[in-house]
DNA sequence: AGCAGAAATTTAATGGATTCAATTTTTGTG
DNA sequence: CACAAAAATTGAATCCATTAAATTTCTGCT
C-alpha cells in the first residue's frame, strides 16, 4: 500500500521468469500466449501491483487511445447529451476522452487543437459553431482522424454525424398543419447559423407540400435564442394569432408561451406551440411541450464508433456521412 | 499542406543546426538560451511544422500534464458547470482534462481509474457519490494526485474542494424564518446523502439559533429528488400548511410548487418556498425561484488550480480542505 | 524415435523528448 | 591580453512498451 515503484513490464518479466514480449503479449495478444504462461504472467502482474506505462505504448504506436471531443458549451444540454453519448461509447471501447470547451473562442480553440495534436489523440471530434475547417490541419498532420458532429464536412476530409433539420423542421409544421390550420409562423435564430437556415427550410417544405406559398410563413428572427426573446415574440404575436408557431428551441417556445399568457392567449386552446430539441425542459415546464426531439445521445455514441472504427481499420474505411432523423414529441402545446 | 513527416526534435534540430538538447530547451526552458539561437530554433520549429510528442516527454517525466475529472453524471448542471470551470482553469494551464462520466456505476469508475493510472495523468479530480476511498489508491499507486470535489476526504490523503452546506441549509432557513414565521417544513432527499444531510443540519441550526427545538422542523424525506417527488410532496403540504418551506433542491422546489398549485395554494401568497442549487431553471422558471447559490464553478476552477500546484510544487505542499461559502438568491418564491 | 511444421517465446531494435554531466563559448575583470 | 567564472550548448543515457525477426519448444504423424 505504501507504494514500491514497480520498474515496469521488466519487473513482471523477471517474476514471471519470461521475457518482456511475453508480457507484452499475454496483455495485447492474449491469443498468442500459451496458457500456463499466460496464468504465470497474471499473477506477476498481479503481485507486482503493475499497471502498463501507456506512454511508451503511444510513443511506439503513435497514437495515444484518446479521442478529443471539442464542443462550444457544456452546461447546455444539447451538448451534454452528445458528451455522455460519447463518454459512453468511448469507455465501452476503452477509450479516454479528451473534453475541450471552446466557448466559441477562435484562439481558445486553436490552443486546444494544438494541446489534442501534441498528445497525439487517436481523433479528435468537432461540434463547430463558426469553425473554419483550415484550423483542423495540424491535427491531420500529426495523423490524427477527425469528425465533424452536427454539421456535415466534406467527405474527403472525414466522416460527418449530423440530425437531418430539414426533415426536423418539416414534421414540425406538417403536425401543425395537419392538427391546427394553414397560418404557421416561425420563431427563428439567424439564418447563418445552418441549423437554423435548415430548420426554416424544412418548414418551407411542409408549407409547400400542403400547396401553399413559402411566402406565406410568418416569419419571426431572434438574435438570441432565449426565453427572454421568445417573451417578446409572443406577445407580438398575441395581436394577430396564427393557427400554429414553430419555434426552433425550445426556451424559444417556452418564452413565447409565457409571452402569449401575458396577453392572455392561451395555449394550447388558442393556438398551437412546437418547441424544437425536445430537451429536459420541454416535459418538466408547466404546459408540456410538443417538441422535435434529436437523438443527442446516439449522436455522441456514433460519433464515437465511427472515429474508432476509422482509426482502427485504416486501410479499408471510406469517410462517410451519418444523418439522424429527428421524430416529434406530442404533448401538451399541441396536441 | 499533404503533410511531410517531420522526424520530431531531431530534424528540427538538425535544421537550426543544434543539438536536440537545445531545441528541448527553447521549448521548456527558453530562459536559458540566447536569444540568437532561440529565434533560429523557433524559425526552424516553423519552417517543420513541428508538433512536439507528449508521449516521449511523459514517457521520461512520468506524468502527462493532462487531469481526470470523474464525474457521475454530464448532462446535470451542477456537475456541468463543475467542468465548465475545471476545463476553463486547465485551458489556463495548458493541462488537458479527460471527462470520465461514471454515471456512479462502481465497475465503470474502476475501469476509468485504470485507464487515468495507465495515461500516467498528472493528477485526478473525483466528484464522489458513493466512492469508497480505497479505489482510488491504484492512481496514488502511478503517482498521480488526487483531490474531492463537493465531498471532504481526510487531509493526509490528499485536498478537497467542497460547499458549506451546513451554511447553505442555515441561510435558506434564516430567510424563511425572518421573512415569514416560524414554521419551516424541509423536503429532503435520502440522509445517507451527505449534502442531504448537511443541509437538513443547516436548517436545524437556523431553527435552534431562533430558540425552537429541532423537533419543530417538519420533515418530508424523498427517494428521487424529482419534480415529480416534489409535486407529490406540494400536494400533501397543501392539507396543513407551514410558513416555509426549503427544498433541498430545485426541482423539488418546482414540484412542490406545482403539487401546491394544483391544491391552489398560491406561492409565495400563501407560503414561501426556498430552492437550493441556483440552477438555470431557477430564474427561468414561470414562478422565479429563491435559491441557494452554490459556487459550483469557481469549485472547478480552484480543483484544478489546486491540483496544479500539488503537482508542480511537489515538495512543499501541504494538502487542505476548501469550503465554499453558498449565498442565497431572493427571488419570488419567497421574497 | 525422428522430423517437419506449427506454436510459443525471446532477442534486440525502436519511438522521441528530456536531462545530467561534460564541454565549449562568452563575459567580465585584473 | 589572460584567466576565472558564468552562460550556453552538447553528448549520451534514460524513460518503457511494442514488434519484427530469430530462435526455441511443442505437436502430430510416420
Amino acid at each position: 500500500m505504501v507504494g514500491g515503484k514497480s520498474l515496469g513490464l521488466a519487473a513482471v518479466a523477471a517474476l514471471a521468469g519470461v521475457s518482456t514480449a511475453t508480457v507484452s503479449n499475454v496483455l495485447n495478444h492474449p491469443d498468442i500466449v500459451r496458457e500456463k504462461t499466460r496464468l504465470k504472467v497474471l499473477a506477476a502482474i498481479e503481485a507486482t501491483q503493475f499497471v502498463p506505462n501507456r506512454a511508451a505504448a503511444t510513443l511506439r504506436q503513435g497514437s495515444n487511445r484518446m479521442l478529443g471531443l471539442v464542443i462550444p458549451e457544456i452546461v447546455n444540454p444539447f451538448y451534454a447529451e452528445i458528451a455522455r453519448g460519447a463518454a459512453d461509447a468511448a469507455d465501452r471501447l476503452d477509450y479516454g476522452v479528451v473534453m475541450c470547451v471552446s466557448n466559441d473562442d477562435p484562439l481558445r480553440e486553436l490552443r486546444q487543437f494544438e494541446m489534442l495534436a501534441r498528445q497525439r489523440t487517436s481523433g479528435v471530434m468537432v461540434v463547430p459553431l463558426h469553425a473554419d475547417m483550415g484550423r483542423l490541419d495540424m491535427l491531420r498532420l500529426v495523423g490524427s482522424r477527425l469528425l465533424l458532429v452536427d454539421r456535415v464536412g466534406p467527405t474527403d476530409q472525414g466522416c460527418s454525424v449530423a440530425i437531418d433539420d430539414v426533415a426536423g423542421g418539416r414534421i414540425a409544421v406538417e403536425h401543425l398543419l395537419a392538427t391546427r390550420g394553414t397560418r404557421v409562423a416561425i420563431v427563428n435564430g439567424e439564418q447563418s447559423i445552418p441549423q437554423c437556415f435548415d430548420r426554416r427550410g424544412g418548414a418551407v417544405l411542409a408549407l409547400e407540400a400542403s400547396g401553399r406559398a413559402s411566402s406565406d410563413l410568418e416569419e419571426f428572427e431572434v438574435a438570441e435564442m432565449t426565453i427572454a426573446a421568445g417573451r417578446d415574440v409572443g406577445i407580438r404575436l398575441a395581436d394577430d394569432l396564427p393557427d400554429g408557431i414553430f419555434c426552433t428551441n425550445d426556451q424559444l417556445a417556452l418564452g413565447v408561451i409565457r409571452g402569449l399568457a401575458e396577453r392572455d392567449v392561451v395555449v394550447p386552446r388558442d393556438v398551437s406551440v412546437v418547441g424544437y430539441g425536445d430537451l429536459a425542459l420541454a416535459k418538466e415546464s408547466l404546459l408540456t411541450l410538443t417538441s422535435v426531439n434529436q437523438p443527442k445521445f446516439d449522436m455522441g455514441v456514433l460519433a464515437v464508433e465511427t472515429l474508432v472504427d476509422e482509426i482502427e481499420n485504416k486501410q479499408d474505411h471510406h469517410h462517410h456521412v451519418t444523418k439522424f432523423a429527428p421524430s416529434l414529441v406530442i404533448r401538451e402545446s399541441a396536441p
